[in-house]
DNA sequence: TCCGATCGTTGGTGACACTAACGTTAGCGC
DNA sequence: GCGCTAACGTTAGTGTCACCAACGATCGGA
């Protein structure tokens, strides 16, 4: 919706992984953004409902540490999520400072849409790919990812 | 310098590229950061020097289409750039709506000095991969970054 | 000469990641 | 049992990057 047109990019910039890898992000962040909104939700909402679905009810800094969401960040989106009804919040009894959060079958449904979403948007993202090299790109960002989130320092 | 101690991460999640892709993309931009941060500098001013001393002195509108920043923005960047002196703006005599940036000696010097800190984050970044897969990830993601970059609608 | 396009600039917005501080609560060491 | 530390949820605020709308000035083609 935007990309004015660019001019041939600097041999210094369309050479540096890092840059490769951030602005091949902000491309795929748009394609994101624009399937989830949508059906009015944003990243976080999904990585959320997607972490309740794959792991079952959790306190909010489980789910944090789960979906790689700060846990001040994890209030407010599942504030949103709670007001629309796809996520509940209760006391967890035996720990009065946790909350227990569970997803609804509201919010099940709204994760089935945007997995739908999602997916079209992968096959829109990667299309100049085979298959066998999608599979290469995962593999490989997988690696690099991996490395870099258990710092073997 | 975060990352509390992850859990495990949904598979919903691990194997959705748009997700690959945009999750390393925050670990490259946190080592860009941190890197570019140390000579007091940011991702912005790197790619406008860079462009700069790639094409030689360009109006602001030809600078922002080919570091891919937004006009705007390439605004509050010269500005920071020009108060360090490390560019110059002058009035086109040709085309008085326009500016003729310029990089200036010190303006080379700081950028030898965030390529170098970049080279480093490169490496870090990269770490987990050999040089043949290194030259792959740059391939695959050149080729998916070109197909967004020049939607062929 | 008019009109549309371009240029620089200002002043916003939004998503995401992250920090600091706070009161509450649990659980461990002693 | 008591005190300290650590974890929990919440509020409020920051920085980076990308983007949008509007503006006056200027240019260039019809």
């Amino acid at each position: 919706m935007e990309n004015p047109e660019p001019d041939l990019v600097p041999t210094r910039l369309a050479g540096l992984p890092s840059w490769l890898i951030t602005q091949t992000a902000v491309r795929a962040g748009r394609l994101v953004a624009d399937g989830l909104a949508a059906v009015d939700a944003r990243g976080y909402h999904f990585r959320l409902l997607a972490t309740l679905d794959e792991f079952g009810p959790a306190s909010q800094a489980a789910l944090g540490r789960r979906s790689g969401i700060h846990v001040s960040d994890v209030v407010a989106a599942l504030n949103e999520l709670a007001e629309r009804e796809f996520v509940t919040r209760s006391p967890d009894p035996a720990d009065r400072r946790r909350n227990i959060v569970t997803i609804t079958a509201a919010g099940r449904r709204q994760l089935r849409r945007l997995e739908k979403r999602l997916a079209a948007v992968q096959d829109d993202l990667l299309a100049p790919l085979s298959p066998d090299e999608r599979a290469d790109l995962t593999r490989l960002l997988s690696r690099v990812l991996a490395h870099h989130t258990r710092p073997p320092v």
